[in-house]
RNA sequence: GGGUUCUUAGCUCAGCUGGUUCAGAGCACCUGCCUUACAAGCAGGGGGUCGGGGGUUCGAAUCCCUCAGGACCCA
């Protein structure tokens, strides 16, 4: 006996172990089949699964298994991110539990823990994934950092420099003193901070008793001052540009200058400039030929330069200068105010701007074809609506720093000569070389050299994924990259489009010359009911694998589905899982019906059942025609519903009801043979969104071969619609409807049969339903009329239903529900009669719309015309 | 402040280039059912002047303007 409920935990591990037996999802190029091929976005090293990639991976699933089934060369490369930060900053804290500091080892000692690290935490991931059901060809498993893509990024990077793309600069960029490195701009999320806009005042070098006041929220780095800006239209000050005013505390005189970029409403209208502290700041202070001063320290202590304070952090500094400010008398006033300040999105540090000697690579050049191709759909986006985005950042790209100041990740291979002579160069000894050959310096050594300190951006190395994965670089003609590239999906998050899918497009046409992949699917956010994105810090993130195992992987992928069109956020509800697993146990309990039935070839294939069996032909087509169409344009969630509805409301429902035999009866060969194809290609179509209980399923539907998989079986193709049929159908589907609604009302079991007269014009219509008619309505005696009988009656369409049930006659309630439907026709019929009598739509308006229009007037008159009858005799 | 985008049933969302009874789906809700595959179920039902206002049109949820509110990106 087959359990009553669907135990996914039982059967998942089963079909997911021959899968991988039978290297279903492995894949070579194969020059028979058009290849599909989808990289995974890498998840970091260091992390979990969590629902964001449940989502996403689930796409990407979908995508890949329906392809395979579709008979292509189905391949999709898994891997990880080494993650230079975050997993940095794990394994800093991770040394630091242990009491280790990272200061104390050296670099080759600190790698080798990122390492360990890499090696029990990095394959987590993808094992969770396998419990979701991903279809990845783990043969193919990648990491950023393992030496075949750590060498592609090399060759980047040396060729890129060699182009002239690549330059080394001082600049002011975004400093993490947490992590103690620089971030991109990507990197630093602003947030609304309330902060303390403190009003100081500067006494005058000339007239003491006098003095400038400026409003600052950064009082601690006055020291580092090297003028006060205001604007030269501002009339309080004109008097004193070109004088000169002590800086508080310290007694520094610096001058007062006018520049245009201050605005005369802010605070004061004074502007302190602080050039090493403040990116405005650093162009003002090129602009006038200031002075640097930088006070602080890589970890945000102050230096010495601050002569005073020295040593204190930051924000403990601030407090303290205040009351110092106080003491002195140079304090004027304390607001509140509230600015956005760019916080670290990996240490959530405040962000400090900070001059420092970074690599950077030129966009403008690089960016351009990646702007071209997406903007003329060469590279669709999906949902388009992030094409404008994309192209507002494209338009206003800056030049990329790709220096990170850490240890774990791609080490820039660049070489120093004591001089500073910089040498690219794949290593010390072709450094050397170099050297030796371009500078006549033959007495060089290597010890005489040194190599950068600094790693890549890690978006360096993954901008590089869909070919360093084929081994593209290196080996630009071997037979995968030829074969798979370019990639046809990407599936990714909104967030990261700028980051990572621009830079990989920039990557893909430099390159190879061509896109990387030719549709960038974007999922939403998977949010919490409050509308918060799902995050481990605040906690309000389902564990995946749990859900998993309450709600197995089917269930899990679906309700992750149900809700989630392509770039709208999903608003994560466990319901929606509750949703997904219930329909696992409806399709269950369907095979566990059909299953059941014992088939006698003495029993002759009722009329009915024949009908039922033509007319699902006629719906599981229309469906799966809808579904390939909705395939087409990304719309996985709507083809999910599509498929969802035609199993449980078309087939379940209906379907199996009609051809279902009396208790303990057996089935006829035709018909049950008929329903066993059906399932499988249910089983079939459903097989991406659910890959587990319809290989279950489809295994046990028929025998199988040992080697036979629904992975692998085809995907259902559309055949013929017999759209009258279907019309036919959903006629039925009304009258049993409108039966079943007056069972309900009236209190009538369904286990009464009932009579039925029907007054038509058009008996043809319903004779060949009949066996349906009483099956699903439990109908005994049938007759057709042509006058009104006795007996309760309802309306379909233009004809009129009877059941004679003596007693059961509210002539009241009947004639109300008749008013009602009248009053609702004849304003329709109204609203028709207006169109039609409106010359102008006549004219203006298509050939078919009119036609319609004219066919809504024909069928609501002849309506019309049965209600009134059917009132009269009501009296 | 600039840009993008959204507002449809209690909730989450579909409604493509304006034209079928177009106002939909799922969930939630209400009523009745332990009917022999499934109570993780079955049958039925109520619920929205499509954010407000204005305009274009024979015709607007759909196009345009404007106001209100939200989201995101950038400064």
């Amino acid at each position: 006996m087959i359990s009553k409920t669907y135990s996914p935990q039982e059967i998942e591990d089963k079909w997911y172990a021959y899968w991988m037996e039978h290297r279903y999802f492995s894949s070579q190029p194969n020059p028979d089949k058009e290849p599909y091929t989808i990289v995974i976005p890498p998840p970091n090293v260091t992390g979990v699964l969590h629902m964001g990639h449940m989502l996403n991976n689930t796409i990407q699933d979908i995508l890949v298994r329906k392809a395979r089934m579709e008979g292509k060369e189905a391949c999709w490369v898994p891997g990880t991110d080494h993650a230079s930060i975050a997993t940095e900053a794990k394994v800093v804290a991770m040394l630091k539990e242990k009491g280790i500091n990272k200061k104390d080892l050296s670099r080759e000692e600190f790698i080798t823990y990122c390492w360990e690290w890499t090696h029990k935490y990095g394959g987590i991931i993808l094992q969770q994934l396998r419990k979701l059901g991903a279809s990845c060809d783990w043969d193919r498993t990648r990491f950023t950092m393992e030496p075949s893509l750590y060498d592609a990024v090399i060759e980047v990077f040396i060729d890129l420099y060699e182009k002239g793309d690549i330059y080394r600069g001082h600049r002011m960029v975004n400093w993490d003193p947490q992590a103690r490195t620089t971030l991109s701009d990507e990197e630093v999320i602003a947030k609304e901070v309330n902060q303390k806009l403190v009003y100081l005042k500067y006494p005058l070098v000339d007239s003491e008793s006098e003095a400038l006041t400026i409003a600052t929220t950064r009082p601690e780095t006055i020291m580092a001052d090297v003028a006060i800006c205001v604007n030269p239209a501002d009339e309080r000050y004109q008097h004193l540009v070109g004088q000169q005013v002590l800086i508080p505390l310290i007694n520094r005189a610096i001058p007062i200058i006018a520049d245009e970029y201050v605005e005369m409403e802010f605070g004061t209208g004074c502007l302190k400039v602080t050039p090493a502290h403040d990116t405005n700041d650093y162009e003002l202070g090129k602009k006038h030929n200031l002075p640097i001063i930088d006070l602080l320290n890589e970890d945000g202590t102050l230096n010495e330069k601050a002569q005073i304070l020295v040593g204190e952090d930051r924000f403990v500094a601030r407090k303290k200068i205040l009351k110092l400010l106080e003491e002195a008398g140079n304090l004027e006033k304390v607001e509140e105010y509230k600015s956005n300040v760019g916080h670290s999105e990996r240490t959530n540090a405040v962000v400090e701007p900070r001059l420092s000697e970074q690599w950077f690579l030129r966009m403008e050049r690089l960016g351009k074809p990646a702007l071209d191709n997406v903007l003329n759909d060469t590279v669709q986006l999906i949902p388009p609506k992030f094409k404008n985005t994309y192209r507002h950042w494209m338009e206003n790209i800056r030049d990329w720093n790709i220096s990170r100041q850490l240890w774990w990740g791609h080490r820039i291979p660049a070489y120093y000569l004591q001089d500073g002579t910089v040498i690219v160069a794949r290593s010390k000894r072709e450094a050397l070389r170099k050297a030796q050959h371009e500078y006549q310096l033959f007495a060089l050594t290597e010890e005489d050299i040194r190599q950068d300190d600094d790693v890549l951006d890690t978006w360096f190395s993954s901008w590089l994924w869909p070919i360093s994965v084929f081994n593209g670089i290196k080996e630009p003609d071997n037979d995968d990259i030829k074969y798979y590239y370019p990639t046809n999906d990407l599936v990714t998050a909104p967030e990261i489009l700028f980051f990572w899918v621009m830079r990989m497009i920039v990557a893909g046409y430099e390159y190879r010359g061509t896109y990387p992949f030719k549709n960038v699917y974007l999922t939403g956010i998977v949010r919490d009911k409050l509308g918060r994105k799902m995050s481990k810090s605040l906690g309000n993130s389902p564990d995946p694998l749990i859900l998993i195992e309450q709600y197995g992987a089917d269930g899990v992928r679906t309700g992750m589905l149900f809700s989630s069109p392509a770039g709208n956020d999903l608003p994560f509800d466990e319901k929606l899982v509750e949703q997904g697993r219930n329909f696992c146990n409806k399709i269950w309990n369907a095979f566990r019906l059909v299953k059941g039935w014992e088939v006698s070839a003495q029993v002759p294939q009722p009329g009915s059942s024949q009908q039922a069996v033509a007319w699902f032909e006629s719906r599981l087509n229309l469906a799966l025609t809808e579904v390939l169409d909705l395939f087409t344009k990304f719309r996985i969630s709507d083809a999910l519903n599509a498929v969802y509805k035609l199993i449980w409301d078309d087939f379940c429902s209906n379907y199996l009801e009609m051809i279902k035999p009396g208790y303990e009866q057996p089935i006829d060969p035709g018909t049950y043979e008929a329903t066993l194809d059906f399932f499988d290609r249910l089983m079939r179509l459903t097989h991406p969104f659910m890959p587990f209980i319809t290989e279950e399923i489809w295994q046990n539907i028929r025998e199988r071969g040992t080697s036979e998989s629904v992975c692998v079986a085809d995907y259902p193709r559309p055949g013929s619609i017999d759209s009258t049929l279907l019309g036919q159908f959903e006629v039925l589907a009304e009258v049993v409807s409108a039966i079943r609604n007056l069972r309900n009302t009236k209190g009538l079991s369904p286990k009464l049969e009932l009579p039925l007269a029907i007054k038509t014009d058009a008996p043809e219509q319903y004779q060949p339903l009949e066996g349906l008619l009483r099956k699903l309505a439990n109908v005994a005696a049938l007759e057709y009329v042509s006058e009104q009988v006795e007996g309760m009656s309802f309306l379909v369409r233009s004809d009129e239903f009877f059941i004679n049930l003596a007693g059961e006659i509210d002539v009241e309630a009947e004639r109300e529900n008749l008013q009602k439907e009248l009053e609702y026709t004849e304003g329709f019929l109204n609203s028709v009669m207006k169109k039609l009598s409106n010359e102008r739509f006549v004219q203006n308006a298509k050939g078919d719309v009119v036609e319609k229009e004219r066919q809504k007037q024909a069928d609501a008159e002849a309506k019309i015309a049965t209600i009134r009858e059917a009132l009269a005799r009501l009296g």
